[in-house]
DNA sequence: TATGAATGAGGGTTCATTCAT
DNA sequence: TATGAATGAACCCTCATTCAT
């Protein structure tokens, strides 16, 4: 009763049911992406996270659940449109491999949940359309009004817009795949990556001189 | 039932038996496409393929072995390299928009299949590393080849070549992918995608005059 | 495919699944009745039936399936409606000891599975509804009008007939649940039952000349 | 904090926990009736007590435990013999009435007590023999001694005892069981059950004039 | 003493695979 | 060879109970 007794009583709890929360979809991520979200058991999961399999469901509806939170984790990690406005001031090319820079990255630090996501986004419907509105159309979007305003000013040739973009996208999406399945220069190069993409959207592979 | 009344009794059977076979490979990736590797069951597929389950075991060791059935089709499908050194004979902008439509096609036609053994090639290693050769490597060594040679030629520009065969791999994968995910307009405009796909990567966004 | 090679094929095999279904709800009528419905598992019920655990699920949804294959077979045993009517016919009190007589002896025979079933029953609205409708309400519709015509041929004083048709009833199920509770007289004098039955209901407790 | 600060401080707390006691055992009645025994967690009683799960355990040993202070309850509520014996006094046929009002009012009273044990009485051995000897034994072995005297006196035929002192239990026990079972006349004309219940067993339904 | 999160045993159910017919 | 019923291992989830705070 006394205030003293304990400095915010529930902030500790707090702090180590978020922590448990967080070990818990870790764990989660990392297991689907070593086995894949249907050869995960909740077993593995729970010995990972150093928890009882009950425990799990205190804080997740279902394995399922689990997913659903990974998926809600990257999302969070994305903020994507106000960074990616901001990043794609200025000049054109210098933008686009700055924006590159910073996607690679997040890739890069979100391999796991993303591997962990992946395979089960291309099998269930629901996941489907929640990834591809949170992944890819809200970034289309914001690169088609990027290009169409760049194609305005000159700054990049007429094209289908679209279509344009979603060979943007595929390469992007395409990388984390192939970064899945083992590629090496990928994963050893990976740094030079934004640099050698923002070379081929944006000059092409045709030599200079050959107009 | 005695041998002389069939002519050849046995290519009789044969037939039979590799209709029924393929019946049931289609069956297994249409169900797979439909509702995921692990969501199918034998029954799904035996009820399609109108067979009893146990029929399913007299052509496939296992449930798994109807994957890579279906992985070993889409090899067989593929053919690759003998076509694609084909293709890239003569200018380099024009081989590469024949190649590319070579590949367009062949990715709608067995998008039933790739949809039915991606998501777990991105789960199994035995899988991933068969799809990476198969798939990925196979085209990669010859991409890259093809690569050095032009460059030496002076008909592309020097660039990273591992890396810049791994974003035009990544871009068909990608694409596969974005169809999956159910874009529209990859679906709707298809037939535009080489044309656009070949502009990007051969002659890049930047204007004409820019130098 | 030669007719005499096996006579009737489905026949038999036709036979040994109804024996099995047999054995299996006479199994789940068993485990239902000595554990209660919770208590008892599927394994406890497949071992009794001498069958595996997945076996049960070819004839059944569900364990409360069982439930509800006993039921029915309990309503099975009943076609009360004709037999009521015809035990009826004749003298009031003589139809009375007949008719419960039959009563008895199918209480007797159907034990188990009553057993099995009434707790559950008491515990479940769907299966409560059911119940009553199929073992009380069918009843009780019948009794009523005999008992109104009885009173209307002066066999049988005015009384509240939907009441005291309820008492009657209330004797059945409650012998039921008597026996169940093990009561001692009831199992070794239940042949007596049906005379003092109707001695209490037609007779009256009141000594004869007391009027 | 101070021993001196309440007058009597463990008696109002010994209050309190009475109370307390009380509400989880009626939330644990009240539950058990609606859900049943198993269907029903602790999480449901605590909730419907307003206490934390953990805090039922600091009164009961057991979620069974519930279920016996449920039954002490209920017998405690009875009492019965005393009582019985005293309404029994004075004219048969008038005492019957009496001794049965009461015990329709204990019944509808306790109904909802009633409907939360009987089906696990049904169904668990331990407490099947506690409800028969509280709930039927005792009140038996007082009507047979009361019949036989009865019987004696030539206010009542000479019957089958103990068969017929159990045709009467039965049918209060039958009469529980037909309300449970949600039996509308039984619900709606309650109060003159015990009229045509005297009526039925004392005089039957024979004709007066019919001897 | 009250709390409510952690625990983990337990069980219904699914389904790939086998095998008698 | 085709059938489809039988098998039983495997797993998600529930929830009574415990116990640190």
């Amino acid at each position: 009763m006394s205030e003293s007794a304990q400095s915010r009583p529930t902030s500790r709890r707090e702090r180590l049911k978020r922590e448990r929360e967080e070990r818990i979809l870790e764990a989660a991520a990392t297991v689907f992406a070593r086995k894949g979200f249907h050869q995960a058991t909740i077993r593995d999961i729970a010995e990972l996270a150093d928890v009882a399999d009950g425990t799990i469901y205190n804080y997740f509806d279902s394995k399922f659940g689990l997913l659903i939170g990974i998926m809600a984790r990257i999302a969070e990690l994305e903020r994507l449109p106000g960074e990616l406005v901001q990043a794609l001031q200025g000049d054109a090319r210098e933008s686009f491999v700055t924006a590159f820079q910073e996607r690679m990255g997040r890739i890069e630090r979100g391999q796991e949940m993303l591997q962990a996501v992946l395979p089960e986004v291309l099998v269930n419907p629901d996941l489907r359309v929640q990834f591809y509105q949170q992944y890819v159309l809200r970034i289309s979007t914001l690169l088609e009004q990027y290009l169409r305003a760049q194609i305005e000013l000159g700054h990049i040739k007429p094209v289908n817009v679209p279509l344009t973009v979603r060979m943007v996208q595929s390469m992007l999406v395409g990388l984390i795949v192939l970064r899945i399945l083992g590629d090496d220069p990928l994963r050893s190069e990976w740094a030079d990556v934004p640099e050698v993409l923002a070379t081929l959207v944006f000059d092409g592979l045709k030599p200079s001189g050959m107009e």
